[in-house]
Order: C-alpha cells, then sequence, then structure tokens
DNA sequence: TGAAAAATTGTAAGCGCTTACATTACATTA
DNA sequence: TAATGTAATGTAAGCGCTTACAATTTTTCA
C-alpha cells in the first residue's frame, strides 16, 4: 500500500521540473528554459526534442519560479472597488478585447470598501503580483495619489485623473451638462437630479455640470431637487435607490417637471416608481448601458468598452516604455436621445 | 545626476527583501520570515522591531518568492468563459462575500470562446496559479473532465455536473419545467421557447425541462417554436439576441400565445420587441437578475449568489482537507411570478 | 583546409523567500 | 548549582526558474 502511494506521489502530485526535461531530453536546463521563452539560438532539433519531452511528461514551466526569476510575470491586474456593476463589466469587456491580442494573464483585486482604500493599494502593489495595473474607479486625493507613485510601476487610472499618471477618463461634468440643459432646453424649469452617494467622485462632478446647466438658464439652485435614495449599497447605484428616489421625486409638492439620473441603472428603477404610482415625467439616464436602448432610455453615452480598450493599451505602451510622456485621456460624453424624455408619456400612446 | 541616479535607483526602484529588513532590525531572515508569516516563537521584542524596520522601509515580502518557497500561494482562481454577464455578475458577488471572511487572494482567469477551452483549463492547472479554483460555467464532457482529476488539486465546479469534482449547480431541466408548466396551467398551448446557442449545456437542459411539461400537458413538442435571434454573441444571451428572437415569434402565423425565455436578459429585449410592435404575450424569463423585479418580469430565480458563496466555502473546505468525500450541491430553481405573465396586457393598464 | 565568426549549448549564480535542523538563551527543577 | 527542558534565534539548503558568461560546435569564407 504503501509503495502505491509513494508510486502515486512520485508521478502525479509532483509535477515535473525544468532538470526533469532536461535530463530526459539530453541537454541543459538553459536549453529547456531558452525553448519555453521562444528565445532565438535554440536548433531546431533540440527546440523539437524537449517540446515533446514536456508534452509527453506534463512539463509547464511554473509561474512563481520564472516571476521571482525574472522578476517578471506578464501579469496586469485591474484594481477595483466594486466588481458586479454595469460600468466596470463593460470596462472589463474593453480590456479583455485588448488583452486578448497581447500575452498577459489578467488577475483582479478587488478593493474592499470598508477598509482603508489606500492601504489595500499600498499592499497591492507592494506584493508586486503584476507587471501593470489599471486602476478602475478608484479615487483618492491628490496627495494619496502622489505617495503611489514612488513605487514606480507602471499604473493607468480609468474614471479618475492625476496628473501623475496616465489616465482615461470620461468628463462626467460635461455630460451631466449636456443631460441637464437637453432638459432645459425643453423647457422645463424643475429639473431634479437623481442622485447616489454624495462622496462619490462621479457624483461631485455630475453636480458640478448639473449646476452649470443651471447657471446658463439662470435657473437658481434648489439643493431639495437633488435628491437619493435611502439604500446606500455599491453607493446608492442601484435599481433600488433610484427606485426609492423617484418616489420621493414624484411625492414633492410641486413636483419637479423632470429628472436627470446619475446612471441608467438607477433610472431603471426610477421608471418603475413612474410606472407603479401612474405618474410620469421625463428622465434622462447617464452611461447608456446596454439595457438603455431596450428600455428606451435617453441617456448620456460613455464609452465604458472603449475606455477599457485604450486604459490597456496606454498600460501595455508604459509598461514597454516606462519613460514615455504622461497621457491624459479625456473623452467627452454623448447625448442619446430615446423615448423616456418625449413628452407627455407619448412612448406609451405609440 | 548619474550619482542622484544611481541613489534612486537604490532607494526606490529595488523594493527592500528580508536581507535587508533582516540586517537592520539586527536579526535573522528566518526571524523576519516568522514575523510575516505570523508563526508563534518569535518574542514581542523581535517582533516588534522588525514590523517597525519593515513599515520604515515599506518592506512586504513578495509573492512570487513566497509562493516558490513554500509552493502554495493563497490563491483562489476563478475559471470562467464571459466574465461580462449578469449570471457570472451575481455568482462573483457570492464568492467574493465568502473570500472577504477568509484570506485568500482573487484571480480571475477568462477562457477565450474561441480557442480550444479544455487546452486552456489544462493551461492553467499547469501553471499553478493557484491552490484552488472554481470553474464557472464550464461544459466539458466527462472524458475531458477526468482528465482533469490527474491534475489532483482542488476544483469546485458551478453551473457545471462532474462527479468528480464537487459541484454546486442549479437543475435547469427543472427550472425550465416550472416555468412551462406555469404557462401550460394557464391553458395556453403554443407556448414558445425563446431559446439561445443550442450547444450550449444550459440551452439544452431548459429544453429538455420544456420538453417535460409539453408531455405533461400531452402537448406535442413543436420544434418551429424554438427560437433563437441570430446574433450568438455571448451564446445569445443577450438584450439584442432576445429581441430578434421575439421579434420572429410575433410574426408567426399563428402567433404563440405565450413565451419561455431562456433568460432574463433576452426576455428585457423580447420586451421591447412586444412594445415597439404593439403586440403582446406573456412572457416568463429565467435567472431572476436584480433587474427582472424592476421590468415585472415572471422568472425562475436561480439563487446565483448563494451558489458563489457555497461553493467558495466549499472549495476551502477542500484546499485543507484534500481528503473529504465528494459533494454535489443542486439547487431546485423557483418560480417568482410578476407581471409579465398576467393576461391580457393587464400590466399596461395598471 | 583552417582560422575566425556565428550559432548553439552548458555552467553556475542568483531571484526572495520558507523551513528543517542546529544552536543559543533562558527558565525550571531537584 | 548542575542538569534538563523550552522558547527564541540562526544557518543553510533548497523552491524552479532566468540569464550572464564561458565553452563548445557549426558555419563561413579566404
Amino acid at each position: 500500500m504503501t509503495g502505491a502511494c509513494v508510486f502515486l506521489k512520485n508521478t502525479l502530485d509532483l509535477p515535473a521540473t525544468i532538470y526533469d526535461i532536461a535530463k530526459k531530453a539530453g541537454v541543459s536546463i538553459a536549453t529547456v528554459s531558452r525553448v519555453f521563452n521562444n528565445s532565438a539560438n535554440v536548433s531546431d532539433k533540440a527546440k523539437k526534442k524537449v517540446l515533446a519531452v514536456a508534452d509527453e511528461m506534463g512539463y509547464h514551466p511554473q509561474a512563481f519560479a520564472q516571476g521571482l526569476a525574472s522578476r517578471k510575470n506578464n501579469t496586469v491586474m485591474i484594481v477595483v472597488p466594486v466588481i458586479s456593476n454595469y460600468f466596470f463589466m463593460e470596462v472589463l469587456g474593453g480590456i479583455q478585447d485588448k488583452l486578448s491580442e497581447e500575452n498577459y494573464e489578467l488577475s483582479i483585486f478587488n478593493i474592499s470598501p470598508n477598509k482603508d482604500i489606500q492601504e489595500q493599494v499600498e499592499h497591492v502593489l507592494k506584493r508586486r503580483w503584476a507587471e501593470g495595473y489599471l486602476f478602475i474607479s478608484i479615487h483618492l486625493n491628490d496627495k494619496d495619489w502622489s505617495k503611489l507613485q514612488k513605487y514606480n510601476v507602471p499604473i493607468t487610472l480609468v474614471d479618475e485623473h492625476y496628473e501623475g499618471f496616465d489616465s482615461v477618463s470620461v468628463d462626467n461634468a460635461q455630460g451631466a451638462y449636456r443631460a441637464a440643459k437637453s432638459l432645459f432646453k425643453k423647457g422645463y424649469e424643475r429639473v431634479a437630479m437623481l442622485s447616489a452617494l454624495e462622496t462619490s467622485q462621479p457624483i461631485k462632478d455630475r453636480i458640478v455640470g448639473y449646476k452649470k446647466a443651471l447657471d446658463e438658464f439662470g435657473i437658481a439652485f434648489d439643493k431639495n431637487l437633488v435628491i437619493t435614495g435611502d439604500t446606500m449599497y455599491r453607493d446608492g447605484f442601484t435599481e433600488r435607490a433610484g427606485y426609492e428616489a423617484m418616489i420621493k421625486i414624484l411625492t414633492m409638492d410641486p413636483m419637479p417637471e423632470a429628472c436627470f439620473c446619475a446612471s441608467d441603472i438607477q433610472a431603471v428603477g426610477a421608471l418603475k416608481a413612474m410606472q407603479d404610482t401612474g405618474k410620469q415625467i421625463p428622465i434622462i439616464g447617464y452611461d447608456d448601458i446596454e439595457l438603455a436602448e431596450y428600455m428606451g432610455l435617453s441617456t448620456i453615452r460613455q464609452p465604458m468598452r472603449d475606455m477599457g480598450f485604450f486604459a490597456t493599451q496606454n498600460l501595455i505602451e508604459r509598461m514597454n516604455k516606462p519613460d514615455k510622456a504622461i497621457s491624459q485621456t479625456i473623452y467627452t460624453p454623448e447625448l442619446i436621445t430615446r423615448t423616456s424624455t418625449e413628452v407627455n408619456g407619448k412612448k406609451i400612446d405609440a
């Protein structure tokens, strides 16, 4: 019995190493290594032999040993606070589109919103899991960002902007401005903003844009028109929070004439609230998630997929060329008009 | 200038190693290692000193070196074909809930649907990136699964079932059966199935359930009533595919009386198709994504979050106790009734 | 054909850690 | 106080790979 066990151990538990392959193929470990790194200067004969033996023994270089010896690991790590949301999903799609063209592994680190963000981010960087990092929707102040620079590692920011790193973001204020403006232009004056967690950076920026539009139309800012739901899970970017907020809006007296929602997903909840109460006002969302088209939701389109793609491209460039100039890419979001902003429930009559 | 550069290199580029800390703290590297591994038998004095020095020098053990030396890496890897879909998002939520209680890193490997799946999976296992793997929505035949067993590594299957591994899945046939049955019970006979890529395992299973319900009500199977869209991106589990399929359904003659959709996300597209055409039939979805509630969509609830949570728990147990008995967990999905299955567009009048 | 150049291969020194084992320091007991 | 046990620390041998550099083989061409 024991004998059988030992046998198992040797043939299955312990995977072949570069030494095993070298010995069996009758070459040195250096040659085996070269074969697996596609390095030049290996004879066809040796290469074939090594590959054959490796295949036979089920050998594959071990990521850790490679990483340690070469001090790189061909990994790009995404650092993100909330994985399960639409914005991230779309951005991720773009990242993968790009990464699939390259030979990098992808790893995702999920920052917990309950612990200190800065600390977690530094932890990740210190462990040096990856060669390059994509920070998505991570918002720090300039001082904290600057602290990260000393790690001297390729980082590209997505949905955030800081001068010391490459970044790909959207002009949130501009987007909100366009959304609000489109409503004011239709003649509405009491336009509510269906907001989310006030301390979140996108919300801050979007409120700026909303105010700018107010200014332009000479309408005074009324903070009572900025409404949030009570559920602050996912910073309030949920259907539920949108529903709650819209219920509040619809029961205000006087009722606002129109509504700008901070995200499409909240707008979904808001639409439901209107349906449930039978009251209806024009609303416009933000993001243009795929769903929006199918809900007839007017919205502000953020090129999320493009952002992911471009950020990844940018990161890879920096990994290959650490000294290239830092670039800040800012997309301007676009107004998409659908039925939800049509007057008098036209959409239902159609 | 050069001097400055060298200075920079030494203080910033090259992170401190365990030797630097040991030297500065006046202890051996073994002691430093012990401190960072919370091992017993370190005096408080030494511990404090090491921690202080490490903090000062910004030291953190390097994941690769640890992994190589200890032959483990505290990482759980998710292996999944499509990251950006609702099912995965929810499951992921559950995984993270569990993982946040433990001290494991999370890594995600995205199987490309264009390359050979079996090959990619083996690649991952061979590289030994992680100590345990969660295979989500990866469908192989028994022979291929059995090949993976020889890697002798903890694996838990989610949304798939194979006797050789722990698994957590949902009875898809049962879910589809319940959905279809609920429609037949209302007296509809020509019930269409809005399907997706036929070769996908969940679809196969759901068709089985649909047929079973037909049988039970003595209705003959009509393959013309199993409709898919033309867009096969994401295996046809998209709003667009649902829209396309529903358009087909609504233009059939005679038109089906009701429809069972293979997923909620397709149902969203289907609802839009009904709205656009002005025709309407009762429909029921599948999944119960958060959205469904806000669309008034009747559906079959899969406990996605629970599945992720439980699978992770199961995996961790196996990692700690490799010899424990293999367990197969199969959830039975639940019928959730909302307005989309109410007769005669009641929902719009409401 | 033979020397020099080019291509291929091998040797060996790490990469930054963990950990078995040896050693030392300190506490306990008779 | 010496003998013994225990806690704390150190030493050194890897973990499986990469890669300078050295050694060898092959090719080139006068």
